[in-house]
DNA sequence: CGCGATTGAGAACGCTCGTTCTCAGCGATG
DNA sequence: CATCGCTGAGAACGAGCGTTCTCAATCGCG
């Protein structure tokens, strides 16, 4: 047992778990039902995480990740710091548009566990903390105020829990030009 | 056995469901704890609501009353369609600054339940939707276009997740501001 | 070819929880 | 005062699930 033959099961198995547990909620999944999705035995699954909570952890890590990568790979066709800040909503509509989409997990996460684990709360609050940094990060940039950000995150937030419950795509194309408001209000005012 | 002498009971048992449930989730609370909370034994309890998802119906319902009420009694002090826009966010930040807030109940369900319970799913739906129509009334009133409802919408959901995961009770200070802005903006435009 | 270590498949265990059942106590009624 | 029906408290039941264990098949190595 080399311990890099190990990697693709660690892989597998997170990103079948990541797919049932979004697409059903954590608690609706059972581990046998991430054996069969991934194809891992339950014995080795359970030597590479000792519990489903671990599980879960590593599962959220990588969603985060995913996450970023997409935030990142947005952002990438943009130069200026405004088009960065509006390639955040396009990203979300993209998204949204997808078959599968449920919502962004954190919160989903945070609803269904957040009160019971700390940890899975940490996790979902570092997430939405580490994309308000992004969103200040762009917003000093542009030399306008912090509260800007706030603003900005917020409709991002907002926008996610629109199109997941009510089923609204266009929720981020609603965010997107009230961005582009709320940015043009903070530059022509400074 | 009088009709009447139920509904005491039913109103106790939605009550301490609505509370457990909302604090520390639907699934981590047993119909035991929820006998307890009320102390209304298993079997009236039985007798009133025939399964814990029936329960959780009630309990949803229960909840977008109370949410509507205290829209209502918000919107109540103001006499301008602006200011009853306004004094929706006012509502939610004093919601935000309560001790147990946690977030908005529907959202949680929905993140919990949504893809398992197509009722849980529709009982959300409709209290967002709801939601947005009321918005998108006074938004009317004030001769502005639909899109700044569906926006201001957004900016309230927004907020809501906001300050639960991130515990920032000031996302609704920001969202209000926010809100001025695009409706000004929306007003001068016209 | 033979033997021992490893592994995969799934049975088994223990716990939780939704739901139902039992039974002792009690109040009403004739 | 005796009896009958109802009620409350909690035991009991059955299912689901996280986690562990069994055991036969397999592979590597001498």
């Amino acid at each position: 047992m080399t311990p890099t033959a190990a990697a693709p099961d660690r892989e597998r198995v997170i990103e079948a778990a990541d797919r049932l547990f979004y697409a059903h909620g954590i608690q609706a999944v059972g581990m046998d039902a991430v054996r069969t999705a991934s194809g891992v035995p339950l014995k080795r699954l359970y030597a590479q995480f000792p519990s489903k909570d671990a599980l879960l952890v590593e599962v959220l890590r990588h969603r985060r990740s995913i996450w970023d990568a997409g935030i990142a790979a947005a952002a990438a066709s943009a130069t200026r710091p405004v088009d960065k800040i509006l390639a955040v909503y396009d990203f979300l509509d993209e998204w949204f548009r997808t078959d599968d989409f449920r919502g962004c997990g954190f919160i989903n996460a945070f609803g269904e566990l957040g009160a019971v684990s700390p940890e899975v709360a940490r996790i979902a609050r570092e997430q939405k903390t580490d994309f308000q940094r992004y969103v200040a990060g762009l917003v000093e940039e542009l030399g306008a105020s912090a509260e800007l950000a706030a603003q900005l995150a917020i409709l991002a937030e907002g926008a996610q829990t629109t199109a997941a419950i009510s089923g609204a795509p266009d929720a981020a194309i609603h965010a997107r030009s009230a961005a582009r408001i709320l940015i043009d209000a903070a530059l022509t005012e400074a």
